[in-house]
DNA sequence: ACCTGAACACCGTTCAAGT
DNA sequence: ACCTGAACACCGTTCAAGT
């Protein structure tokens, strides 16, 4: 379990690239056809783009779910490198909320990604395995803005990063490819659909 | 296309009242077997169960959005009562996020329920048809109370019925059969995850 | 150790035959 | 006019055989 993915260094390296290889035109071809047809695109005609048998595909990925999730963890890193950037910037609300809009529209590169997004950003379940190191990146780097933007008190004391993060994966699952629709319920979430209710205790 | 539905009166009363029971015993199993397995339960699984053909299923039901949209279609009748006793609570802001509450608890009867409702709800489109009877009634019911909360001073005046609506359905798809996180999403919202930015230009 | 693809299982959907 | 269910099509998933 520990050094599961280094198997031994030595005559075998030939092989350990030919796998690579076939993971990475896997990708390739899951994100093409998934762009083209949708999160449910079928996984045999992803493994005929890959040029690879449909076991092979099974083997790297168990599961749709799991290929949905490698292809997150790219954009997830991505999150994370443009959170640590807006961290500099002088207005911590404005900044959230940019990166809150990054995050829909990144996490919506093709029908059904968002929803897969929601599943694999869901709260810790004891059934589930550790959080992968871009899933952990990209929620550190969120959870920075976030308490930076409740320390400048543009975001309410009380409110919690993982909700605004569900809330705006929500958003990305409704609006899907419409950037215009999502910008609208986001600013509608952002200004408050009912505010200043004195809803917050602190 | 007219008149479709009343099919010449007379001898054949015995017949609809036939057909009329398979769609009942239709809903009757769907709604069973939806909540036992979600949306996605075989919809062969749900003929059996209603004691008819799967041929009748198709009959009556072309597609599964269909069956589901037969199943709200109750739900948004039920939704638009409420919505109509609440106007006349003396505080239109809370009555309002009182309805979107129930919006949001009622769409989630069964895992994917919320989704199918995302759907019919959606913006008009030149494809689809008319909104049915219920759609229009719950929209109705629900733009209502928004108006007045809007007259009150309590969500924000360029703010728009649809997206809240919508909004409340993302939060629905996202906590689905989770109705406290559903409850503090729906609060974060209503209060605003970064207010007083000036967002609103009137 | 990894890959292949035939084989199996399952389900959605249609439509010819029946009443 | 409506219903039935066999037949077809399609896809996900496994696993024995191959390299």
């Amino acid at each position: 379990m520990t050094s599961d993915d280094i198997p031994r260094p030595g005559p075998q390296r030939a092989m350990r690239a030919d796998v690579r290889r076939n993971r990475a035109r896997l990708l390739a071809a899951a994100r093409e056809m998934f762009e083209r047809d949708g999160a449910g695109a079928s996984l045999e005609a992803v493994a005929r783009l890959a040029g690879v048998g449909i076991g092979t595909l099974y083997r790297h990925f168990p599961t749709r779910q799991d290929l949905l999730e490698a292809l997150l963890a790219d954009v997830y890193d991505g999150l994370a490198a443009t959170g640590r950037e807006l961290l500099v910037s002088p207005a911590p609300g404005e900044a959230l909320t940019t990166w809150l809009r990054a995050f829909i529209v990144r996490i919506t590169a093709f029908p059904g990604m968002a929803a897969a997004a929601a599943v694999s950003l869901r709260p810790e379940q004891p059934g589930r395995p550790e959080p992968s190191g871009a899933r952990r990146a990209v929620r550190d780097a969120g959870e920075a803005l976030f308490r930076r933007a409740q320390d400048a008190g543009d975001v309410p004391a009380d409110a919690e990063f993982a909700d605004a993060l569900r809330l705006a994966g929500a958003i990305a699952m409704v609006t899907e490819r419409d950037p215009e629709a999502a910008d609208r319920l986001l600013a509608l979430a952002a200004a408050g659909l009912a505010p200043g209710k004195g809803a917050h205790g602190g």
